[in-house]
DNA sequence: ATTTCTGATGTTATCGATAACAAGTTTTAC
DNA sequence: GTAAAACTTGTTATCGATAACATCAGAAAT
């Protein structure tokens, strides 16, 4: 392993100077850095993140905590754990997975924190290290997510340009902000359009919505389409459709949201609204990371915009 | 943060004891541990993890290689990473995810290897640092997995007792370890029971073998019970006796593999081969930990057993 | 021309822990 | 009873990096 101490013998300077070109590259000489830089190019030089970690108290890790139970979830955790991890790696820092079997709140540098209940944010507000949470929140706290309203207005608006005549909003029996973000997206939209809203809400599991769908049969007329909060709740409806031998995408539309696994495991596969998950994980990682730079100031909201993909439940 | 100094001074010995008491306890006096212990407790000592990291040359970090595309892939990712971060976590270890975009072999104490395919051993056997393998592999590398032959056992016992009588199995269209040994599983236990094997293969998608069920729907008759390889193939087989107008489990079951989110997403929910995914992950890393605390050593395999779960698809 | 200031670089101490060695004490052995 | 061995504890140096202070040269100011 290459030194700072190898660098500085090899570019004829002290290790201080190397330091500094690294942390406080202005207050070297233009010459000097570029003798540093040239060494370190041909050692190979890369800075030992634990004695770094050391002399700034720093631990150079970071907590995901996730507050939901895994096994009820999107399988879209892995996404974001993927852009997170990148991110960090990227900056010398590691992860460790927090859940609700292992809730340690320990040793790190600030926490990713997902899954968020309404009752969470009682305990979170003593949180004395920088967070940032994954998912909408209106408590002000520095959040990742992705524009769910405009996700449902897309979502809409797609099912309307179709021509279908019968638009349902199907969400999630959720009080979370994600979720009235949503509807309100679809509900704008339909009033644009000088058409009522009308919405069914479930737990957000496909067998109950299937059974639910199936019930009701009766009251959905043909050129109806389904526009629902996640892709699992599609999932369902377009099983009940199938059951219910109501054709698929021509006299019944659905529309998925989340576009992780789900949508493709359908059949036929589902319109759903995209979420980049991995992207916002890389945000969250890198918001917080900031955050961590610079006295835990607030950063704000950051919020990327959903994507329509088109397949094979929506003429 | 109290530091080793603090407990040092408030036991009245020097730093060294206290170092000793918690890395070579046996060369202290029982007296002066117990003085140690109790200054350690009142003072609630943790050990720095970066400086033990810095003089051991140690990174405490853990690479997570997932070699396979993640899309596509089972969701049961996330139950491995959490089974693996609890331990390393109790290790004061953290863990990086390292997948096919940001492919980086950087700094760590060891790595975690799964998604392995056949080239993969071509630079495998290249690395200097310590790895355990998550998949069973016949090259004689450290791995951990479930019984993957049991497993096929398990099931086929399971749908003969039931009284199925035409047993097929459906595999993955791979050339893996893993393959053979669930389908040499079937095989033998068809064997015992003087049973003909009949095997289809297929690649890992839903809706392909789904349309294969389908096309070939005469062929299979009434009581036929499809053993599958994932639940991924068993979902897809699932709605094609669905569409077939077959009843489920009456005349047709279906077993899937994993138990992993989408037996729960199925309808009728899968019978299925459950692997512990989330304690093969805490044991990789068990033993991983071991492996580099002992000097690289082989560890040989851990295999766990694998559990029925019976649910809608079986009678 | 002398003093003061500024900017670039080097020296020292430090972060928290541990290995290697040193020193002091007790036990064992003849 | 004394020398050697065994054991216990303390001292010093070190891991790799950085902050704080020291130093020194040259620019600016008087």
């Amino acid at each position: 392993m290459t030194t700072l101490k190898d660098v500085a013998d090899q570019a004829h300077v002290s290790r201080m100077t190397v330091s500094r070109v690294i942390n406080h590259p202005d207050k070297v000489t233009e010459e000097v850095k570029q003798l540093v830089y040239q060494a370190m190019q041909s050692l190979d030089y890369h800075p030992n993140a634990m004695a770094r970690a050391l002399v700034n108290n720093r631990t150079q890790i970071i907590k995901l905590l996730v507050l939901e139970e895994m096994t009820t979830v999107e399988p879209y955790y892995m996404n974001l754990l993927t852009g997170i991890s990148k991110v960090l790696e990227e900056h010398q820092y590691a992860l460790q997975l927090v859940t609700e079997n292992s809730f340690e709140i320990g040793t790190c540098d600030g926490y990713i924190i997902t899954g968020m209940r309404d009752e969470d944010y009682q305990w979170i507000k003593e949180l004395t290290l920088p967070f940032v949470l994954f998912g909408e929140n209106r408590y002000g706290y520095d959040f990742v997510d992705s524009d769910n309203k405009m996700g449902g207005q897309i979502g809409t608006r797609y099912a309307i340009q179709r021509g279908y005549k019968h638009l349902i909003y199907v969400g999630i029996d959720l009080a979370e902000p994600f979720e009235y973000s949503r509807e309100a997206g679809y509900i704008q939209v339909m009033q644009e359009n000088g058409l009522e809203p009308q919405i069914i809400r479930s737990v957000n599991h496909s067998t109950q919505i299937q059974n639910y769908i199936s019930e009701h049969w009766s009251e959905f007329e043909e050129n109806t389409v389904f526009i629902s909060a996640s892709d699992r709740l599609a999932l369902g409806i377009e099983r009940a459709i199938i059951a219910q031998k109501g054709s698929i995408p021509e006299q019944y539309g659905v529309i998925g949201h989340d576009s992780v696994f789900l949508d493709q495991v359908a059949f036929p596969k589902l319109t759903t609204i995209k979420q980049e998950v991995s992207k916002m994980g890389g945000l969250c990682a890198k918001m917080l990371l900031d955050k961590i730079n610079n006295g835990n100031q607030l950063q704000g909201k950051c919020v990327i915009e959903p994507q329509l993909v088109v397949r094979g439940t929506t003429k």
